[in-house]
DNA sequence: TATTGTTATACTCTATAACTATA
DNA sequence: TATAGTTATAGAGTATAACAATA
């Protein structure tokens, strides 16, 4: 007898196919599952701080490096230009950053974190964090390190 | 003497600044980028046999569960039974896969892969395999086993 | 009432191209 | 000529709602 699924289904699932454990298997798949969990999780998280997974990216760079420029946020989380423009724009509506000239070079839009900016992005990143962990639930405090490095170490390459 | 980035950046980029950190840290943003670099990758191998990664992972249910429903696909999968018409039609058009009528339920179409749908699994499967183990070529296989069975486990929550 | 397959719809995410002003 | 910021646009992905046929 081979263990079914709950549904009313018209196959059986038995545990062990090669095919479809073929697709199990795949670290891409799994990678993009788990990213749809954390996805979603967080999202909800970051809408309590008027935020969303790009913003709060965006904002943790310019706190993070004061000054730095659009270009270069773009450049460090892998994102165009051209789709930056609206989140600075949200996050400059909410009071968290400005935009600011400089002197050197005319073209260039400093972006410079508020003191709320910097609090907001503190205070979300105790909740995305919190998150995670409620996310990760089911894996150890050591699996939980072991995954991030090595997931560190994969985007290294 | 702070570690800086190549391009002409208005700040610098010291390595281990702490709200910098914070964000690569997060393992729901390390899992984000890292599916980037599958989808990107894994997309382009699937083009090369008339597939994407939502119709390559359809096309491995019907063949590994012959006769299932779109409905189970859908809930397999994760995504709307919506969503899975036009790909299952994809799937139909080239010829990987069957839609048949099933005397028990009139509702549904059980889904049959073809001959030529269990060849072009087994193809693009083989390709795929390989295309990941580029993506993470600087990973020891331990590591890549490791990898894997954490996201495994993260998902079966 | 609930489910299957389907269509229509809309919304988000994101990339591309082109423009301007500067360098 | 190259770069920064911007706008417009289009495409992919995907969710929602509604419908007809069937259970």
């Amino acid at each position: 007898m081979s263990t079914t699924r709950k549904t009313n289904s018209l196959v059986d699932f038995p545990s062990g196919n090669v095919l479809d454990r073929s697709l199990e298997d795949l670290v891409g798949y799994n990678v993009k599952r788990s990213n749809i969990l954390f996805q979603s999780g967080v999202r909800k998280v970051l809408e309590g701080h008027g935020l969303n997974p790009r913003s709060f990216a965006a904002l943790c760079q310019v706190v993070a490096h004061p000054g730095i420029s659009q270009s270069d946020v773009a450049r460090v989380l892998g994102i165009e230009r051209s789709g930056l423009v609206a989140i600075i724009d949200s996050l400059q509506e909410n009071n968290c950053l400005e935009r600011t000239t400089v002197q050197d070079d005319r073209r260039v839009q400093a972006l410079k974190p508020t003191q709320e900016g910097i609090e907001t992005a503190k205070r979300a990143m105790v909740d995305v964090n919190a998150k995670e962990n409620q996310i990760m639930e089911n894996l150890t405090s050591d699996e939980q390190i072991t995954l991030l490095s090595l997931l560190q170490k994969l985007r290294d390459a």
